[in-house]
DNA sequence: CAAGAATTGAGAATCGATTATTATTTATCA
DNA sequence: TGATAAATAATAATCGATTCTCAATTCTTG
């Protein structure tokens, strides 16, 4: 597969998933185009450099990454897929549990 | 050491701790006394087995283990020391966030 | 198209966390 | 107390995730 095609397919995977997405998860969506998972994990490194990319970590499992810049939300593990999704909405009153001393980020 | 004064060790570190303890943050505070990383893993396992202790995740790191049977609370991640403290107080509108379809745990 | 540079796929190496192994120590109880 | 059973410390082995290595492939430029 062309380098170009390959990237292109990368990062369309992350826009078209409906959460972020671990490497590994990453991957399997590439099955069958023959792109290695250390190429996925170096686009996925390089992408977060050149500032395309974010990676989140989402409780139960490793880190999961994508695209930047998208509005601001939260993310739901599913405990049996081990899949996270985006949730819109948010809640209230977070910040004001945070210990005294310390910064919300 | 005595083996009883192990035990009593490990779950009193637990319960004295402000927040939940990674097998490594209690063995940390065990250091002087002898007792070893594996004993620590082994007693973890058992406390949980045994319903005394229960495993947490916190993001940004591994499972940690509190005392069972504590109030419904939270935990906070200091992403400098990653320590986990516990939190008073809770957030509203969580379970309205839930996508359809799944229940919250 | 040809030469050199950059990227890739495959799998080996590494890393930290956890578990297994085993000789030794501690506990149990006749 | 002495024999036997259970638990331990130290460390080797394992596990999954990530990174590294290198020969092969693809790209760039003239």
């Amino acid at each position: 597969m062309q380098r170009a095609k390959q990237q292109q397919a990368i990062f369309r995977a992350l826009d078209e998933a409906d959460g972020p997405l671990s490497a590994r998860e990453l991957w399997s969506r590439l099955s069958g185009t023959g792109v290695g998972l250390a190429t996925v994990y170096r686009a996925l490194q390089r992408g977060v450099e050149e500032g395309t990319l974010e990676s989140v970590e989402v409780l139960g499992g490793g880190v999961r990454y994508e695209p930047r810049g998208r509005e601001h939300h939260h993310h739901f593990l599913c405990s049996t897929c081990d899949h996270a999704f985006d949730l819109f909405g948010c809640v209230e009153g977070l910040e004001s549990l945070v210990p005294g001393g310390f910064r919300m980020t």
